[in-house]
DNA sequence: ATTACTGGCGCC
DNA sequence: AAATGGCGCCAGTAAT
């Protein structure tokens, strides 16, 4: 069943399920509990909007529709990349009316919510949206993969506004004394912390000249009066360059981007009761990746990972995906070779015999093909990729041709990359040609697989929603791996889960295929003791 | 004063 | 000769 939901303001709104005529209620929230019961599939415009004061009143829906979310991935699909893709917009073009752009920019939801153009809570025009839909995704290359990538969108929209919600837990005792420790005390408003500054210090004085070292151009100026001149104001670059102040200069950067990317001033606006909540934005990226809108919470630095810690009495379950990419490489090229390798927990070690005994040359040569790597030893590991694996190495290959072409490819699932931009066509038939198209032929290429494992950890990520004991809850995703919180009684549970639900979201995508999918998951009570 | 861009580097 | 993908975020800087 489904019901289409259309909220309103003051905790109201009206319903329509199936068949049945649209009714206002004042309660959603409670309407919604009550009707779960019945495990409808809940529809309704965009999730971001919805969502939120449900769970405010405790109510967690199975599964639901997400309009936006789904129109994004069928005008991708039909070759309308850029359209707006709000359920508002997807209702005008079937009405023929003036199609309304996408908010945008920081203001996005407020104008979403707020806009006073927007029409009248409707959920017979959420459902006519909804039905629309249907119809295309039945007119897509696969529609049965396109319906799984549509509820694993969906869904993901769900477990990014409860991960929102439930944040994850952070101790700001824990994280102050760990800048301390590296910082010196917390510096008052403008000035910089001890450590950082007595490192400024010994710049200027390994320079005979007091500089800033945040400015890239008064870096690279006092190296060439120095008379070691640098190439750019990479560590890399940077540590070339024999000198005195090489060595305090690269520790102050790398300080200064720990002060300023996860300081004080950050643990003040993310950071609340125990909890740092960012904001994901499911699909953020044109993979299908996710993204964050603020908050870094995809880049959280490996110190950080010692002040997430689990409330007394529970736990963290932690679990990554071991080599994700190739293993979906190998299920989507239907390549027996990789498969078999892909069949082992440590896929690169299974592969080091055929590239000439090292685990390491089996890594590089998977990378490269992934990747469009040509540097090194990639050419003569590709030669030997081509050879053992050649349906592996073909499908890689053919994306990379398609992307050259400038044509688009899909992932596994149905989901669409991006066109060449609208300069692109010009620029390959220009004198830098070549290499706008090897450009776009390595993104391609990437998109295949880095798009289907992004699915893949997304119906993973679904599915083991599905299988969470009471309270235990997902607070963080990135990417290839997943944290739970659950009381510490629930640890067993709660790693079984996850290794079933790896198999189920393999299943769900590839159906009988002999990769394996293992997921490392290991309880612990600080996220840095998981690795 | 505000906005847009860049270089660099953190994560996968 | 060398050529790997996707992001977010910061300070500095240039542009407005």
């Amino acid at each position: 069943m489904n019901v289409s939901v259309a909220p309103a303001a003051g905790g109201g709104g009206v319903l329509r399920a199936d068949g049945e005529p649209a009714r206002a209620v004042t309660d959603l929230a409670a309407e919604v509990r009550r009707l779960e019961e019945r495990r409808p599939r809940w529809v309704w415009a965009d999730t971001r909007e919805v969502y939120p004061s449900l769970l405010a009143a405790g109510v967690r829906p199975a599964r639901c529709h997400d309009l936006a979310l789904t129109e994004g991935l069928l005008l991708a699909h039909e070759g309308r990349f850029g359209e707006p893709r709000s359920a508002r917009a997807a209702y005008a073009r079937l009405r023929g009316l003036p199609v309304p752009d996408d908010p945008h920019g920081p203001q996005a939801r407020q104008a979403t919510l707020f806009d006073e153009e927007a029409p009248e809570p409707d959920a017979d025009l959420v459902a006519e949206v909804h039905a629309d839909q249907l119809r295309r995704v039945e007119r897509t290359a696969d529609p049965h993969r396109f319906r799984l990538l549509v509820a694993a969108e969906s869904a993901g929209a769900l477990i990014a506004a409860e991960m929102a919600r439930d944040g994850i837990p952070w101790r700001r005792d824990a994280h102050d004394e760990l800048l301390t420790g590296l910082l010196g005390p917390r510096p008052v408003h403008g000035m910089r912390p001890a450590r950082l500054q007595a490192l400024a210090d010994e710049v200027a004085a390994a320079f005979g000249t007091s500089f800033n070292p945040d400015s890239p151009q008064q870096i690279l100026r006092a190296f060439k009066t120095a008379g070691v001149p640098v190439a750019s104001t990479r560590a890399r670059d940077i540590r070339q360059a024999d000198h005195p102040g090489v060595e305090p200069l690269l520790a102050y950067k790398e300080m200064a981007r720990f002060y300023s990317f996860h300081g004080w001033a950050w643990a003040d606006q993310w950071v609340r009761d125990g909890r740092f909540r960012p904001e994901y934005v499911v699909g953020g990226v044109v993979t299908g990746r996710w993204a964050t809108n603020g908050g870094g919470a995809l880049q959280i630095h490996k110190l950080m990972r010692k002040v997430i810690v689990a409330d007394d009495g529970w736990t963290l379950v932690v679990a990554d995906a071991a080599q994700l990419e190739p293993r979906v490489l190998a299920a989507m090229a239907g390549d027996g070779g990789l498969a078999r390798a892909a069949g082992q927990t440590d896929l690169y070690q299974a592969l080091a015999q055929v590239f000439g005994g090292e685990r390491d040359n089996a890594k590089i040569a998977m990378l490269s093909a992934m990747y469009g790597g040509t540097s090194g030893d990639a050419p003569k590991l590709l030669a030997v990729m081509r050879r053992r694996f050649p349906l592996a190495y073909r499908f890689v290959e053919d994306a990379a041709r398609e992307g050259e072409e400038g044509k688009v490819v899909r992932s596994w699932l149905g989901r669409t990359s991006p066109p060449p931009s609208s300069g692109w066509r010009e620029l390959v038939s220009g004198p830098e040609g070549g290499r706008a198209a090897r450009d776009r032929g390595r993104f391609t290429r990437n998109f295949v697989v880095q798009a289907t494992a992004a699915e893949w950890a997304l119906v993973l990520m679904a599915v083991l929603r599905g299988l969470l004991p009471d309270p235990a809850r997902l607070v963080f995703f990135q990417h290839d791996e997943v944290m739970v919180h659950c009381p510490a009684e629930q640890a067993d549970e709660v790693i079984a889960a996850v290794g079933r639900a790896a198999e189920e979201a393999a299943r769900l995508l590839f159906g009988a295929t002999p990769v394996r999918f293992p997921m490392q998951a290991v309880a612990v009570r600080c996220y840095a003791d998981a690795k």
